[in-house]
DNA sequence: TCGGTATTGCTTGAATATGATCGATGCGCT
DNA sequence: AGCGCATCGATCATATTCAAGCAATACCGA
Protein backbone atom coordinates (compact mmCIF):
# COMPACT_ATOMS: atom_id res chain seq x y z
CA UNK A 1 0.00 0.00 0.00
CA UNK A 2 1.50 2.88 -1.16
CA UNK A 3 0.99 6.45 0.53
CA UNK A 4 -0.58 8.25 -2.20
CA UNK A 5 -2.72 5.26 -2.22
CA UNK A 6 -4.17 5.22 1.38
CA UNK A 7 -4.52 9.30 1.01
CA UNK A 8 -6.41 8.44 -2.29
CA UNK A 9 -8.87 6.33 -0.06
CA UNK A 10 -9.46 8.85 2.94
CA UNK A 11 -9.96 11.78 0.15
CA UNK A 12 -12.50 9.15 -1.30
CA UNK A 13 -14.07 8.27 1.80
CA UNK A 14 -13.88 11.66 3.17
CA UNK A 15 -15.55 12.82 0.16
CA UNK A 16 -18.53 10.40 0.19
CA UNK A 17 -19.19 10.13 3.85
CA UNK A 18 -18.26 13.53 4.74
CA UNK A 19 -16.43 12.11 7.57
CA UNK A 20 -13.77 9.87 8.41
CA UNK A 21 -12.45 8.23 11.91
CA UNK A 22 -8.97 7.16 12.66
CA UNK A 23 -9.62 4.37 14.19
CA UNK A 24 -12.09 3.10 11.69
CA UNK A 25 -9.82 4.50 8.93
CA UNK A 26 -7.00 2.93 9.67
CA UNK A 27 -8.32 -0.73 10.61
CA UNK A 28 -9.96 -0.43 7.08
CA UNK A 29 -6.27 0.55 5.56
CA UNK A 30 -4.29 -1.82 7.87
CA UNK A 31 -1.98 0.35 9.42
CA UNK A 32 -2.02 2.34 12.73
CA UNK A 33 -3.18 5.23 13.75
CA UNK A 34 -0.18 7.05 13.98
CA UNK A 35 0.17 6.57 10.35
CA UNK A 36 -3.47 7.76 10.09
CA UNK A 37 -2.99 10.97 12.08
CA UNK A 38 -0.08 11.87 10.12
CA UNK A 39 -1.97 11.39 6.77
CA UNK A 40 -4.54 13.58 8.11
CA UNK A 41 -2.08 16.43 9.12
CA UNK A 42 -0.55 16.60 5.80
CA UNK A 43 -3.63 16.66 4.16
CA UNK A 44 -5.15 18.87 7.03
CA UNK A 45 -2.37 21.64 5.58
CA UNK A 46 -2.86 21.20 2.18
CA UNK A 47 -6.93 22.01 2.83
CA UNK A 48 -8.29 18.70 1.37
CA UNK A 49 -9.79 18.18 4.70
CA UNK A 50 -10.49 19.52 8.44
CA UNK A 51 -8.77 17.71 11.32
CA UNK A 52 -11.29 17.21 14.14
CA UNK A 53 -10.71 15.01 17.70
CA UNK A 54 -10.82 11.38 16.34
CA UNK A 55 -11.21 11.66 13.05
CA UNK A 56 -11.44 14.69 9.99
CA UNK A 57 -14.48 15.81 8.13
CA UNK A 58 -14.65 17.68 4.97
CA UNK A 59 -13.45 20.86 4.53
CA UNK A 60 -16.62 24.03 3.87
CA UNK A 61 -16.56 23.60 0.28
CA UNK A 62 -18.14 20.50 -0.48
CA UNK A 63 -20.51 19.49 2.40
CA UNK A 64 -23.07 20.58 4.61
CA UNK A 65 -22.26 22.57 7.75
CA UNK A 66 -22.90 20.55 10.80
CA UNK A 67 -24.72 23.12 12.68
CA UNK A 68 -26.75 24.06 10.11
CA UNK A 69 -27.47 20.65 8.87
CA UNK A 70 -28.74 20.09 12.94
CA UNK A 71 -30.76 22.95 12.61
CA UNK A 72 -32.31 21.00 9.56
CA UNK A 73 -33.02 17.81 11.69
CA UNK A 74 -36.12 19.78 13.34
CA UNK A 75 -39.06 18.77 11.59
CA UNK A 76 -37.06 17.11 8.99
CA UNK A 77 -39.47 14.14 7.84
CA UNK A 78 -42.16 17.40 7.68
CA UNK A 79 -39.99 18.78 5.44
CA UNK A 80 -38.66 16.09 3.52
CA UNK A 81 -42.87 15.57 2.72
CA UNK A 82 -42.81 18.84 2.07
CA UNK A 83 -40.30 19.13 -0.33
CA UNK A 84 -41.38 16.00 -2.21
CA UNK A 85 -44.42 17.27 -3.03
CA UNK A 86 -42.96 20.58 -4.47
CA UNK A 87 -40.72 18.35 -6.28
CA UNK A 88 -44.08 17.45 -8.25
CA UNK A 89 -44.90 20.48 -9.27
CA UNK A 90 -41.63 21.23 -11.25
CA UNK A 91 -41.36 19.57 -15.03
CA UNK A 92 -37.89 18.83 -17.14
CA UNK A 93 -37.28 21.97 -18.92
CA UNK A 94 -38.69 24.47 -16.20
CA UNK A 95 -36.92 27.53 -14.81
CA UNK A 96 -37.21 28.43 -11.38
CA UNK A 97 -36.07 30.21 -8.40
CA UNK A 98 -35.13 28.78 -4.84
CA UNK A 99 -34.95 31.13 -1.59
CA UNK A 100 -32.86 30.05 1.45
CA UNK A 101 -33.96 27.42 3.86
CA UNK A 102 -33.93 23.79 4.85
CA UNK A 103 -36.68 22.97 3.19
CA UNK A 104 -36.10 24.68 -0.14
CA UNK A 105 -32.45 23.22 0.51
CA UNK A 106 -34.42 19.00 0.59
CA UNK A 107 -36.10 20.52 -2.09
CA UNK A 108 -32.81 20.90 -4.17
CA UNK A 109 -31.72 17.76 -3.21
CA UNK A 110 -34.25 16.02 -4.76
CA UNK A 111 -33.49 17.88 -8.47
CA UNK A 112 -29.88 15.96 -8.37
CA UNK A 113 -31.69 13.74 -11.28
CA UNK A 114 -34.23 15.93 -13.00
CA UNK A 115 -32.86 16.45 -16.32
CA UNK A 116 -32.83 19.51 -17.93
CA UNK A 117 -33.31 22.48 -15.17
CA UNK A 118 -32.67 25.67 -14.82
CA UNK A 119 -32.63 26.93 -10.73
CA UNK A 120 -31.80 30.46 -9.82
CA UNK A 121 -31.04 30.44 -6.29
CA UNK A 122 -29.51 32.96 -3.90
CA UNK A 123 -28.78 29.96 -1.53
CA UNK A 124 -25.45 28.65 -1.17
CA UNK A 125 -26.41 25.42 0.11
CA UNK A 126 -28.53 24.80 -2.78
CA UNK A 127 -25.77 25.72 -5.12
CA UNK A 128 -24.10 22.99 -3.34
CA UNK A 129 -26.67 20.34 -3.30
CA UNK A 130 -26.99 21.15 -6.75
CA UNK A 131 -23.08 20.51 -7.69
CA UNK A 132 -23.48 17.42 -7.83
CA UNK A 133 -26.25 17.51 -10.86
CA UNK A 134 -24.65 18.58 -14.39
CA UNK A 135 -27.94 18.83 -16.19
CA UNK A 136 -29.49 21.24 -13.94
CA UNK A 137 -28.10 24.92 -15.06
CA UNK A 138 -27.66 26.64 -11.44
CA UNK A 139 -27.48 30.12 -11.46
CA UNK A 140 -26.53 32.17 -8.34
CA UNK A 141 -27.42 35.28 -8.01
CA UNK A 142 -24.90 38.12 -6.64
CA UNK A 143 -25.08 39.60 -3.20
CA UNK A 144 -23.35 40.32 0.25
CA UNK A 145 -23.39 36.87 2.23
CA UNK A 146 -25.29 36.35 5.20
CA UNK A 147 -23.51 33.37 7.17
CA UNK A 148 -26.46 32.65 8.88
CA UNK A 149 -28.51 31.32 6.86
CA UNK A 150 -25.90 30.47 4.15
CA UNK A 151 -27.18 33.25 1.18
CA UNK A 152 -26.51 36.12 -0.33
CA UNK A 153 -28.63 39.29 0.23
CA UNK A 154 -28.65 42.97 0.11
CA UNK A 155 -29.00 45.10 -2.93
CA UNK A 156 -26.75 43.03 -5.38
CA UNK A 157 -29.14 40.19 -4.49
CA UNK A 158 -32.03 42.38 -5.83
CA UNK A 159 -30.42 43.61 -8.49
CA UNK A 160 -29.48 40.56 -10.23
CA UNK A 161 -32.64 38.78 -9.41
CA UNK A 162 -34.54 41.61 -11.18
CA UNK A 163 -33.35 40.69 -14.75
CA UNK A 164 -34.58 37.39 -14.65
CA UNK A 165 -37.88 35.87 -15.05
CA UNK A 166 -39.11 32.06 -13.68
CA UNK A 167 -42.26 30.49 -14.06
CA UNK A 168 -42.62 29.49 -10.23
CA UNK A 169 -40.72 30.83 -6.82
CA UNK A 170 -40.22 28.11 -4.20
CA UNK A 171 -39.58 30.28 -1.02
CA UNK A 172 -39.54 29.50 2.17
CA UNK A 173 -39.70 32.00 5.63
CA UNK A 174 -39.85 32.28 9.50
CA UNK A 175 -43.58 32.88 9.59
CA UNK A 176 -46.73 32.40 7.84
CA UNK A 177 -50.22 33.66 8.15
CA UNK A 178 -53.05 34.29 6.14
CA UNK A 179 -53.50 38.00 6.71
CA UNK A 180 -50.01 38.79 6.15
CA UNK A 181 -48.23 36.22 3.84
CA UNK A 182 -44.76 35.24 4.79
CA UNK A 183 -42.49 36.71 6.81
CA UNK A 184 -38.97 36.79 8.36
CA UNK A 185 -37.44 38.62 11.25
CA UNK A 186 -34.07 40.50 8.85
CA UNK A 187 -35.14 43.30 6.23
CA UNK A 188 -32.27 42.66 4.31
CA UNK A 189 -33.62 38.90 3.91
CA UNK A 190 -36.96 39.93 3.67
CA UNK A 191 -35.99 42.50 0.14
CA UNK A 192 -34.07 39.44 -1.50
CA UNK A 193 -37.15 37.07 -0.75
CA UNK A 194 -39.38 39.57 -2.18
CA UNK A 195 -36.99 40.52 -5.12
CA UNK A 196 -37.12 36.57 -5.82
CA UNK A 197 -41.23 35.96 -5.60
CA UNK A 198 -41.18 39.34 -8.13
CA UNK A 199 -39.17 37.37 -10.56
CA UNK A 200 -41.92 34.54 -10.71
CA UNK A 201 -45.26 34.07 -12.65
CA UNK A 202 -46.06 31.61 -9.35
CA UNK A 203 -45.22 32.13 -5.95
CA UNK A 204 -45.22 28.71 -3.89
CA UNK A 205 -44.67 28.89 -0.25
CA UNK A 206 -42.80 26.31 1.95
CA UNK A 207 -43.41 26.00 5.66
CA UNK A 208 -43.97 23.60 7.79
CA UNK A 209 -46.55 23.35 10.83
CA UNK A 210 -44.23 25.55 12.87
CA UNK A 211 -44.44 28.60 10.81
CA UNK A 212 -48.16 28.54 10.19
CA UNK A 213 -50.09 30.79 11.81
CA UNK A 214 -46.46 32.84 13.43
CA UNK A 215 -45.65 36.52 12.30
CA UNK A 216 -42.10 37.83 12.27
CA UNK A 217 -40.97 41.66 11.47
CA UNK A 218 -40.60 41.59 7.93
CA UNK A 219 -43.33 40.57 5.62
CA UNK A 220 -41.79 39.18 2.39
CA UNK A 221 -44.51 38.00 0.50
CA UNK A 222 -48.31 39.10 0.72
CA UNK A 223 -50.63 36.89 0.86
CA UNK A 224 -52.30 37.93 -2.77
CA UNK A 225 -49.12 37.26 -4.40
CA UNK A 226 -49.08 33.27 -3.09
CA UNK A 227 -50.17 30.84 -5.55
CA UNK A 228 -49.86 27.77 -3.55
CA UNK A 229 -48.60 26.93 0.09
CA UNK A 230 -47.87 24.04 1.02
CA UNK A 231 -47.30 22.37 4.40
CA UNK A 232 -47.65 19.21 6.68
CA UNK A 233 -50.46 17.95 8.60
CA UNK A 234 -49.91 19.72 12.09
CA UNK A 235 -50.88 22.80 10.95
CA UNK A 236 -53.40 25.06 12.14
CA UNK A 237 -56.68 24.38 10.85
CA UNK A 238 -57.96 28.00 11.08
CA UNK A 239 -54.95 29.64 9.00
CA UNK A 240 -55.37 27.15 6.09
CA UNK A 241 -58.78 27.43 5.87
CA UNK A 242 -58.21 31.48 6.22
CA UNK A 243 -55.21 30.73 3.29
CA UNK A 244 -58.23 29.04 0.79
CA UNK A 245 -60.55 31.82 1.27
CA UNK A 246 -57.66 34.11 -0.07
CA UNK A 247 -57.18 32.25 -2.98
CA UNK A 248 -54.34 30.55 -2.24
CA UNK A 249 -53.88 26.68 -2.98
CA UNK A 250 -53.16 24.39 0.04
CA UNK A 251 -51.19 21.43 -0.64
CA UNK A 252 -50.89 18.74 2.97
CA UNK A 253 -47.84 16.70 2.62
CA UNK A 254 -47.82 13.66 4.66
CA UNK A 255 -45.10 12.91 6.27
CA UNK A 256 -44.01 9.47 5.27
CA UNK A 257 -46.11 9.59 2.03
CA UNK A 258 -43.69 8.72 -0.97
CA UNK A 259 -46.57 8.57 -3.70
CA UNK A 260 -46.58 11.79 -4.80
CA UNK A 261 -42.37 11.74 -5.50
CA UNK A 262 -41.25 10.30 -8.77
CA UNK A 263 -37.78 8.88 -9.30
CA UNK A 264 -35.76 10.53 -6.84
CA UNK A 265 -36.86 8.77 -3.36
CA UNK A 266 -32.99 7.69 -2.73
CA UNK B 1 12.63 -8.93 -21.64
CA UNK B 2 13.76 -5.68 -23.80
CA UNK B 3 13.81 -2.47 -22.28
CA UNK B 4 11.03 -0.60 -24.23
CA UNK B 5 8.54 -3.67 -23.47
CA UNK B 6 9.14 -3.54 -19.34
CA UNK B 7 8.08 0.45 -19.99
CA UNK B 8 5.61 -0.45 -21.84
CA UNK B 9 4.07 -2.73 -19.12
CA UNK B 10 4.24 -0.36 -16.70
CA UNK B 11 2.75 2.43 -18.71
CA UNK B 12 -0.12 -0.27 -19.30
CA UNK B 13 -0.31 -0.65 -15.44
CA UNK B 14 -0.33 2.37 -14.61
CA UNK B 15 -2.91 3.67 -16.83
CA UNK B 16 -5.70 1.20 -15.94
CA UNK B 17 -4.88 0.99 -12.02
CA UNK B 18 -3.53 4.73 -11.75
CA UNK B 19 -0.84 3.96 -9.36
CA UNK B 20 2.06 0.76 -9.80
CA UNK B 21 4.35 -0.09 -6.58
CA UNK B 22 8.42 -0.58 -7.31
CA UNK B 23 8.23 -3.94 -5.67
CA UNK B 24 5.20 -5.49 -7.11
CA UNK B 25 5.98 -4.32 -10.78
CA UNK B 26 9.57 -5.59 -9.74
CA UNK B 27 8.40 -8.86 -9.05
CA UNK B 28 5.79 -9.42 -11.69
CA UNK B 29 8.58 -8.30 -14.26
CA UNK B 30 11.23 -10.52 -13.10
CA UNK B 31 13.70 -7.93 -12.50
CA UNK B 32 14.94 -5.86 -9.24
CA UNK B 33 13.60 -2.97 -7.79
CA UNK B 34 16.71 -1.07 -9.46
CA UNK B 35 16.18 -1.13 -13.13
CA UNK B 36 12.61 -0.41 -11.96
CA UNK B 37 13.43 2.52 -10.56
CA UNK B 38 15.88 3.39 -13.23
CA UNK B 39 12.88 2.74 -15.67
CA UNK B 40 10.35 5.12 -13.38
CA UNK B 41 12.90 7.55 -13.29
CA UNK B 42 13.35 8.30 -17.50
CA UNK B 43 9.57 7.83 -17.81
CA UNK B 44 8.80 10.39 -14.96
CA UNK B 45 11.22 13.04 -16.92
CA UNK B 46 9.24 12.02 -20.24
CA UNK B 47 6.23 13.25 -18.08
CA UNK B 48 4.63 9.62 -18.17
CA UNK B 49 4.01 9.33 -14.45
CA UNK B 50 4.72 10.92 -11.48
CA UNK B 51 7.21 9.63 -9.17
CA UNK B 52 5.97 8.80 -5.61
CA UNK B 53 7.51 7.16 -2.63
CA UNK B 54 7.92 3.47 -3.23
CA UNK B 55 6.19 3.51 -6.98
CA UNK B 56 4.57 6.31 -9.64
CA UNK B 57 1.15 7.59 -9.94
CA UNK B 58 -0.75 8.72 -13.03
CA UNK B 59 -0.19 11.93 -14.31
CA UNK B 60 -2.75 14.38 -13.81
CA UNK B 61 -4.36 15.41 -17.44
CA UNK B 62 -4.82 11.83 -18.44
CA UNK B 63 -7.06 8.76 -17.28
CA UNK B 64 -9.82 10.26 -14.90
CA UNK B 65 -10.56 13.79 -14.10
CA UNK B 66 -8.54 15.68 -11.97
CA UNK B 67 -10.67 15.94 -9.23
CA UNK B 68 -10.86 19.55 -7.56
CA UNK B 69 -9.06 17.51 -4.55
CA UNK B 70 -6.65 16.17 -6.27
CA UNK B 71 -5.17 19.26 -8.14
CA UNK B 72 -5.07 20.73 -4.40
CA UNK B 73 -2.58 18.42 -3.70
CA UNK B 74 -0.05 19.20 -6.26
CA UNK B 75 2.31 21.61 -5.53
CA UNK B 76 0.41 22.49 -2.00
CA UNK B 77 3.54 23.31 0.13
CA UNK B 78 4.28 25.88 -3.45
CA UNK B 79 0.59 27.38 -3.11
CA UNK B 80 0.86 28.00 0.13
CA UNK B 81 3.67 29.74 0.27
CA UNK B 82 2.44 31.84 -2.82
CA UNK B 83 -0.89 32.45 -0.30
CA UNK B 84 1.59 33.41 2.44
CA UNK B 85 3.26 36.07 0.45
CA UNK B 86 -0.08 37.54 -0.87
CA UNK B 87 -1.36 37.71 2.25
CA UNK B 88 0.96 40.22 3.60
CA UNK B 89 0.21 42.78 0.82
CA UNK B 90 -2.95 42.71 2.44
CA UNK B 91 -3.67 45.22 4.76
CA UNK B 92 -6.73 45.49 7.30
CA UNK B 93 -9.95 47.53 5.91
CA UNK B 94 -8.77 46.56 2.08
CA UNK B 95 -11.00 45.78 -0.29
CA UNK B 96 -10.51 43.14 -2.49
CA UNK B 97 -11.11 40.63 -5.33
CA UNK B 98 -10.57 36.83 -5.47
CA UNK B 99 -10.52 34.32 -8.12
CA UNK B 100 -11.11 30.89 -8.32
CA UNK B 101 -8.71 28.25 -8.44
CA UNK B 102 -6.81 26.41 -5.76
CA UNK B 103 -4.11 29.22 -4.98
CA UNK B 104 -6.35 32.18 -4.30
CA UNK B 105 -8.46 29.50 -1.98
CA UNK B 106 -5.53 28.73 0.13
CA UNK B 107 -4.98 32.76 0.11
CA UNK B 108 -8.86 33.14 1.68
CA UNK B 109 -8.07 30.20 3.99
CA UNK B 110 -5.53 32.65 5.64
CA UNK B 111 -7.80 35.57 5.76
CA UNK B 112 -10.20 34.36 7.99
CA UNK B 113 -8.11 36.17 10.88
CA UNK B 114 -8.38 39.56 9.13
CA UNK B 115 -10.13 41.80 10.85
CA UNK B 116 -12.14 44.54 8.46
CA UNK B 117 -11.56 43.08 5.31
CA UNK B 118 -14.09 42.94 2.10
CA UNK B 119 -13.45 40.32 -0.33
CA UNK B 120 -15.50 40.10 -3.55
CA UNK B 121 -15.13 36.85 -5.44
CA UNK B 122 -17.07 34.42 -8.12
CA UNK B 123 -15.52 31.15 -6.27
CA UNK B 124 -17.88 29.33 -3.55
CA UNK B 125 -14.66 27.62 -2.51
CA UNK B 126 -13.30 30.99 -1.00
CA UNK B 127 -16.64 31.90 0.06
CA UNK B 128 -16.87 28.73 2.02
CA UNK B 129 -13.63 29.19 3.37
CA UNK B 130 -14.73 32.41 4.26
CA UNK B 131 -17.56 31.02 6.04
CA UNK B 132 -16.15 31.14 9.44
CA UNK B 133 -14.95 34.50 9.00
CA UNK B 134 -17.06 37.15 11.02
CA UNK B 135 -15.07 40.23 10.25
CA UNK B 136 -14.52 39.87 7.07
CA UNK B 137 -17.40 40.58 4.59
CA UNK B 138 -18.04 38.48 1.52
CA UNK B 139 -19.73 39.45 -1.65
CA UNK B 140 -20.38 36.91 -4.29
CA UNK B 141 -20.36 37.91 -7.60
CA UNK B 142 -24.07 36.26 -9.47
CA UNK B 143 -23.47 33.98 -12.32
CA UNK B 144 -23.54 30.76 -13.65
CA UNK B 145 -22.61 27.80 -11.65
CA UNK B 146 -19.38 26.05 -13.60
CA UNK B 147 -18.70 23.18 -11.38
CA UNK B 148 -15.33 22.13 -12.46
CA UNK B 149 -13.72 25.11 -10.77
CA UNK B 150 -16.57 26.01 -8.31
CA UNK B 151 -17.26 29.07 -9.31
CA UNK B 152 -19.63 31.83 -11.10
CA UNK B 153 -19.17 32.78 -14.90
CA UNK B 154 -20.89 33.76 -17.51
CA UNK B 155 -22.13 37.99 -18.42
CA UNK B 156 -23.83 37.68 -14.64
CA UNK B 157 -20.64 37.38 -13.66
CA UNK B 158 -19.14 40.28 -15.44
CA UNK B 159 -21.89 42.62 -15.06
CA UNK B 160 -22.07 42.34 -10.80
CA UNK B 161 -18.36 42.86 -11.26
CA UNK B 162 -18.42 45.69 -13.27
CA UNK B 163 -19.90 48.23 -10.74
CA UNK B 164 -17.17 47.77 -8.14
CA UNK B 165 -13.92 49.14 -7.24
CA UNK B 166 -11.13 47.20 -5.87
CA UNK B 167 -7.55 48.08 -5.01
CA UNK B 168 -6.07 44.37 -5.12
CA UNK B 169 -7.47 41.52 -7.39
CA UNK B 170 -5.78 38.27 -6.88
CA UNK B 171 -6.16 36.70 -9.83
CA UNK B 172 -4.59 32.69 -10.61
CA UNK B 173 -4.93 30.89 -14.01
CA UNK B 174 -3.48 28.02 -15.71
CA UNK B 175 -0.69 29.45 -17.52
CA UNK B 176 1.41 32.52 -17.12
CA UNK B 177 4.16 34.08 -19.98
CA UNK B 178 5.82 37.37 -20.18
CA UNK B 179 4.06 37.61 -23.25
CA UNK B 180 0.76 36.99 -23.22
CA UNK B 181 0.51 37.64 -19.73
CA UNK B 182 -2.28 35.41 -17.46
CA UNK B 183 -4.42 32.66 -19.92
CA UNK B 184 -7.00 29.66 -18.99
CA UNK B 185 -8.50 27.14 -21.38
CA UNK B 186 -11.90 28.62 -21.24
CA UNK B 187 -13.49 31.49 -22.72
CA UNK B 188 -16.25 31.89 -19.76
CA UNK B 189 -13.51 31.45 -17.05
CA UNK B 190 -11.51 34.19 -19.23
CA UNK B 191 -14.48 36.30 -19.62
CA UNK B 192 -15.21 36.41 -16.01
CA UNK B 193 -11.19 36.53 -14.70
CA UNK B 194 -10.77 39.26 -17.09
CA UNK B 195 -13.93 41.64 -15.19
CA UNK B 196 -12.24 41.11 -12.07
CA UNK B 197 -8.61 42.12 -13.25
CA UNK B 198 -10.57 45.29 -14.61
CA UNK B 199 -12.76 46.36 -11.58
CA UNK B 200 -8.91 46.56 -9.56
CA UNK B 201 -6.41 49.09 -9.75
CA UNK B 202 -3.57 46.15 -9.02
CA UNK B 203 -3.90 43.01 -10.47
CA UNK B 204 -1.37 40.18 -8.37
CA UNK B 205 -1.23 37.26 -10.35
CA UNK B 206 -1.02 34.16 -8.26
CA UNK B 207 0.96 31.33 -9.91
CA UNK B 208 3.19 28.30 -8.90
CA UNK B 209 5.91 27.26 -11.37
CA UNK B 210 4.27 24.51 -13.28
CA UNK B 211 2.42 27.52 -14.93
CA UNK B 212 4.96 30.00 -15.51
CA UNK B 213 5.79 30.01 -19.09
CA UNK B 214 2.75 27.58 -19.91
CA UNK B 215 0.64 29.07 -22.75
CA UNK B 216 -3.05 27.67 -22.57
CA UNK B 217 -5.91 29.26 -24.88
CA UNK B 218 -7.46 32.27 -23.81
CA UNK B 219 -5.74 35.59 -22.55
CA UNK B 220 -7.50 36.94 -19.46
CA UNK B 221 -5.14 39.64 -18.08
CA UNK B 222 -2.03 40.86 -20.16
CA UNK B 223 1.52 41.37 -19.06
CA UNK B 224 0.65 45.19 -19.18
CA UNK B 225 -2.43 44.93 -16.28
CA UNK B 226 -0.34 43.21 -14.08
CA UNK B 227 1.01 44.38 -11.65
CA UNK B 228 2.91 41.54 -9.41
CA UNK B 229 3.17 38.10 -10.01
CA UNK B 230 3.93 36.32 -7.12
CA UNK B 231 5.30 32.30 -7.69
CA UNK B 232 8.02 29.80 -6.90
CA UNK B 233 11.39 29.59 -6.93
CA UNK B 234 11.20 26.36 -9.36
CA UNK B 235 10.27 29.06 -11.99
CA UNK B 236 11.77 29.31 -15.33
CA UNK B 237 13.99 32.01 -14.81
CA UNK B 238 14.40 33.49 -18.49
CA UNK B 239 10.30 33.77 -17.94
CA UNK B 240 10.94 35.91 -14.46
CA UNK B 241 13.65 38.01 -16.27
CA UNK B 242 11.75 38.67 -18.91
CA UNK B 243 8.30 39.61 -16.65
CA UNK B 244 10.58 41.77 -14.75
CA UNK B 245 11.59 43.43 -18.11
CA UNK B 246 7.85 44.09 -18.57
CA UNK B 247 7.82 46.20 -15.59
CA UNK B 248 6.03 43.36 -13.55
CA UNK B 249 6.98 43.15 -9.52
CA UNK B 250 8.34 39.71 -9.22
CA UNK B 251 8.26 37.81 -6.05
CA UNK B 252 9.68 34.55 -5.03
CA UNK B 253 7.96 32.22 -2.34
CA UNK B 254 10.12 29.79 -0.30
CA UNK B 255 8.76 26.52 0.75
CA UNK B 256 9.45 26.96 4.28
CA UNK B 257 7.53 24.54 6.54
CA UNK B 258 7.50 21.12 4.92
CA UNK B 259 9.17 19.94 1.59
CA UNK B 260 7.19 17.31 0.55
CA UNK B 261 7.33 17.99 -3.63
CA UNK B 262 10.90 18.61 -5.21
CA UNK B 263 10.99 20.15 -8.34
CA UNK B 264 13.70 20.08 -10.82
CA UNK B 265 14.69 22.75 -13.59
CA UNK B 266 14.01 21.56 -16.76
C1' DT C 1 38.44 -12.29 -31.66
C1' DC C 2 38.82 -7.85 -29.50
C1' DG C 3 37.38 -3.47 -27.69
C1' DG C 4 33.69 -0.43 -26.64
C1' DT C 5 29.15 0.59 -25.06
C1' DA C 6 24.83 -0.18 -22.87
C1' DT C 7 22.21 -2.54 -19.70
C1' DT C 8 21.75 -4.74 -15.48
C1' DG C 9 22.73 -6.00 -10.67
C1' DC C 10 24.99 -5.16 -6.12
C1' DT C 11 26.58 -2.31 -2.23
C1' DT C 12 26.61 1.69 0.64
C1' DG C 13 25.14 5.84 2.89
C1' DA C 14 21.28 8.90 3.18
C1' DA C 15 16.48 10.17 3.11
C1' DT C 16 11.88 8.88 3.99
C1' DA C 17 8.07 6.35 5.96
C1' DT C 18 6.34 3.81 9.56
C1' DG C 19 5.74 2.17 14.28
C1' DA C 20 6.13 2.48 19.48
C1' DT C 21 6.30 4.87 23.77
C1' DC C 22 5.41 8.71 26.84
C1' DG C 23 3.74 12.98 28.56
C1' DA C 24 0.17 16.48 27.58
C1' DT C 25 -4.20 17.97 26.09
C1' DG C 26 -8.92 17.80 25.25
C1' DC C 27 -13.54 15.73 25.71
C1' DG C 28 -17.37 13.43 27.94
C1' DC C 29 -19.50 11.83 32.09
C1' DT C 30 -20.92 11.92 36.85
C1' DA D 1 -15.90 21.01 39.15
C1' DG D 2 -13.48 16.79 39.13
C1' DC D 3 -12.32 12.40 37.10
C1' DG D 4 -11.47 8.97 33.63
C1' DC D 5 -10.65 7.99 29.01
C1' DA D 6 -9.55 8.68 24.45
C1' DT D 7 -6.84 11.31 21.49
C1' DC D 8 -2.97 14.05 20.31
C1' DG D 9 1.89 15.61 19.66
C1' DA D 10 6.84 14.75 20.15
C1' DT D 11 10.76 11.99 20.24
C1' DC D 12 13.18 7.95 19.28
C1' DA D 13 13.87 3.38 16.96
C1' DT D 14 13.25 0.49 12.93
C1' DA D 15 12.19 -0.80 8.24
C1' DT D 16 11.73 0.55 3.64
C1' DT D 17 13.09 3.12 -0.17
C1' DC D 18 16.16 6.01 -2.76
C1' DA D 19 20.31 7.58 -5.38
C1' DA D 20 25.06 7.25 -6.63
C1' DG D 21 29.14 4.62 -7.48
C1' DC D 22 31.16 0.29 -8.97
C1' DA D 23 31.35 -4.38 -11.01
C1' DA D 24 29.59 -7.91 -14.20
C1' DT D 25 27.38 -9.36 -18.27
C1' DA D 26 25.35 -8.92 -22.86
C1' DC D 27 25.32 -6.79 -27.20
C1' DC D 28 27.49 -4.67 -31.22
C1' DG D 29 30.72 -3.29 -34.74
C1' DA D 30 35.28 -3.65 -36.52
Amino acid sequence: MLAVERRRLIAESIRSRGVVSVAEMAEALGTTEITLRRDLRAMASDGLLVRTHGGAVQPAGLGHEPSYSEKAQQAAAEKAAIARLAFAMIRPGDSILLGPGTTTFALARLLVDCPELTVVTNSLLVAQALMGAPRVEVILTGGTLRRSIHALVGPAAEESVRALRASQAFISGNGFTAERGLSTPSPLVAATDRALAGAAQHVIVLADHTKIGQETMCQTVPSDRVSTLITDSGADHAQLEASRAAGITVRIAQVGDHAEARSATA
